[in-house]
This record gives structure tokens, C-alpha cells and sequence, in this order.
DNA sequence: TGTTTTTCTTAATGTACCATAAGTATTTTT
DNA sequence: AAAAATACTTATGGTACATTAAGAAAAACA
């Protein structure tokens, strides 16, 4: 099992040595998703955070309308979680799919609470990470609030070059906050 | 100086023997902010944790249109910070300033930071807060993105109920995301 | 206590974005 | 390679909200 894209991702905030490295593979789950599989449905509660390997998920909620609004895409490095579900153990607001056949590592919340016991350099670890999770929330959120709909499809395509070239139109639409179909015609239509 | 507020809102997460509790006392600084007293303006480098113990803060951005959007109140017993520019000491995209007479304790980012390593507990503690922010973040971001104006409102009413009866309708307005005219002709024109 | 400032309300007009529909292109599945 | 599903485009009409303006009420200030 490759552990390298993960175990680099961590000792980029904290060192490990070989034996806090193996603890640390030791409670790590495989799952292949293939695309559209779930890894949590909207009522269920968000037991694991995921890390994403290959691939790409997305967070989303269903509105009373049936439309679906992306609040987060994780392609290979990224984590994703309904945070409150997993906190509080709450029924979850989120579903979380794969848009593409993707691989993943799971930590079962048990085993992240008992891993911050024995290695309480994780803490350190989730803190920086949360901390980081967080100013990237708070900027979204200005965006949203601040920005017209074709300064957020800007300011997207400024922040994941990559993943305006793999995503489908209607996904970006989704994530930015508008439909495909105004999408569409912002795109066509718009000149500069 | 009353520590009380403070060191019992650190105490849900973890414990501190008195030694403890004094340097993480002797780390604070205390500061009175007048009605409109500006803690972090625009550009600056936010480069402290702020705790309000009395009183009210906000903090928003203003558009283009010279619109304020205001992205949290920070009541007695929050924290309140620009988290990217206090990460990365970019400059802040967020205005902080108090709604009434308020009273604020802050720390200096050096100051926490020995304090992680002085007391490593401390990473605990920004952990749990820092998970328990990104939920409620998450979930307004989902309100925001799947409910009404009127949604929203009453959503706020709900999750702020203290602050629904002091904040002025047009601080309110702001916060859900819509102007005081429509906010005041939905309380107004809505029967149910 | 009077004056200024801020807040709230009402109403007319305007617009950014949505809903619906329907056709075309592309991708996926068999 | 055919069939089915998904993605993208174009167009028409609709709506939730914004803008502007202006007066009334309340709060803050001198």
C-alpha cells in the first residue's frame, strides 16, 4: 500500500519517526470509489475523516428544489468531512460522493482520538489543518457575499487551475452558486 | 483583571493547574473598545487571537459598492480574527470593529505560539475550537447557499437568540445577506 | 432639551439571476 | 457501433431581490 502522498502531507506540519509512522499507517483504511459511489449520505452520521489519494469527491447539499450545491471538492491531498456530523455525531447535511473512480485512506474517529492520545503531535497537526480549513472558509464566504457571479468564476479558475480543466461546466456552476444554463450564456456572452 | 469568563471557556476543553493558568494569564492583554472602535482594519496584518468578555464585535468587508457584509458577531465568550492573514500575515481582507461598548482580551500570534510549545495542551484546545468553527461555518455556508432570505432570517433567529433582540435589524440584514429594505418589508409583508 | 445621527419603513422602478423548454454535442454503457 | 445517459447551449419569460428616494421614529449626543 502506497502511504507516501499521505504520510508526506502530514510531515509537512509535524515530524514522525518510523515507529509514530507506522502506528499512524496501521490505523488507515483502503476504499476505491468508483464514480458516483457514496462515502456518506446526507442523514447518516460522518464517522471517519477521509483523505483523498486519486481521484476527485464533492460535498454537496440537495435543497428542497432538488438542486444540488457543491460546498467543497477534494481532489488527491485533500480531506473531506461534514465537520458538525463528526464532531457532535449529528445526523450529517452533506452528502459526499466520487465525480471520477477515486482511492481514499479513512481514520475511524475512535482511532483519531486514541492516535492524539498516543501521539499528541497530532493535535498539532489538526490544529494547523483546522486553522487552515478555516481561512479558506471565512475567504469563500466573502467571495460569495462580496462577488458578482463572474468574479467567483474567476476567482475559482485563480484558485484551482486544475480542476477547472477536469470538472464539468455544471459542477463549477454548482460550486460558484449559479445554474449551468447562466453559466452557459455568462461564459458565451461575456467578452472580456 | 477578571480571567474568569476566559479561563472557564478554556477549561470545558482542558484542564490547567494554577501554574498553568497563570502563564496563560500572564500572555493576556486587556482592552476596552468604544462603539464603533475599529481592532483590525482592512490591509493590516491581523497578528492576534481576539476573546470578546463583553460587548459585541463584528467583522465584514465591503464591496465595491461600498456595501458592508458582515461575516460574524463575536458576543461575550467568542473569538473573532481574520484566520488567513493571521496564518499566512497577509494583509486582511476583513474589517473588526465593536458594535457597543465593548471588552476584549488578545494574545500575541508569539505569544501563542511559545504557548503551544510551553504547554502543548494549548494544541488541543485551538484543535477542538478550530473543528468546532469549520462545523459552524460549514452549516451557515450550506444555509446560505440552500435557504430563502426568510430562511435565513429565521435561522438566525434560531441559532442567535440573545443576539436577534440587540442588534440593530440592519446588522442583521447585513449578516443573512440582504438589504434593510427588503429585510424590514419581509418582517412586515410575511404573515406566517 | 433640543439637535443630530442613526434606524426603520414604504413604495416605485430596475436587474441579476432562475425556471422551463428544447435542441445539440459529448460521453458512457452495452 | 448502437443506445442511453449526461453535458452543454440557446432562448423566453419570470421572480427574488436591489436601488433609489424620502419620510417617520428612535437613539445618541451636545
Amino acid at each position: 500500500m502506497d502511504y507516501s502522498l499521505f504520510l508526506s502531507h502530514i510531515t509537512r506540519h509535524i515530524d514522525l519517526n518510523k515507529e509514530e509512522g507506522d502506528y499512524f499507517t496501521s490505523l488507515l483504511h483502503y476504499k476505491k470509489l468508483k464514480k458516483k459511489q457514496f462515502l456518506l449520505e446526507e442523514g447518516e452520521v460522518n464517522t471517519k475523516s477521509t483523505f483523498v489519494t486519486s481521484g476527485c469527491l464533492r460535498s454537496y447539499v440537495i435543497d428542497k428544489n432538488t438542486v444540488e450545491h457543491v460546498l467543497q471538492f477534494a481532489p488527491a491531498g485533500w480531506w473531506i468531512v461534514d465537520m458538525r456530523s463528526y464532531v457532535t455525531g449529528s445526523p450529517a447535511r452533506l452528502n459526499i460522493d466520487a465525480l471520477e473512480e477515486s482511492e481514499i485512506f479513512y481514520i475511524n474517529k475512535p482511532d483519531f482520538e486514541d492516535l492524539y492520545l498516543r501521539i499528541p503531535k497530532f493535535e498539532r497537526f489538526s490544529r494547523i489543518l483546522g486553522q487552515n480549513s478555516l481561512a479558506a472558509y471565512q475567504y469563500r464566504q466573502i467571495d460569495n457575499v462580496a462577488l458578482s457571479a463572474m468574479e467567483r468564476y474567476r476567482q475559482f479558475c485563480q484558485l484551482y487551475p486544475s480542476l477547472i480543466k477536469t470538472l464539468p461546466q455544471k459542477q463549477v456552476a454548482s460550486y460558484i452558486g449559479v445554474t449551468p444554463e447562466f453559466l452557459s450564456k455568462m461564459l458565451n456572452t461575456t467578452l472580456i
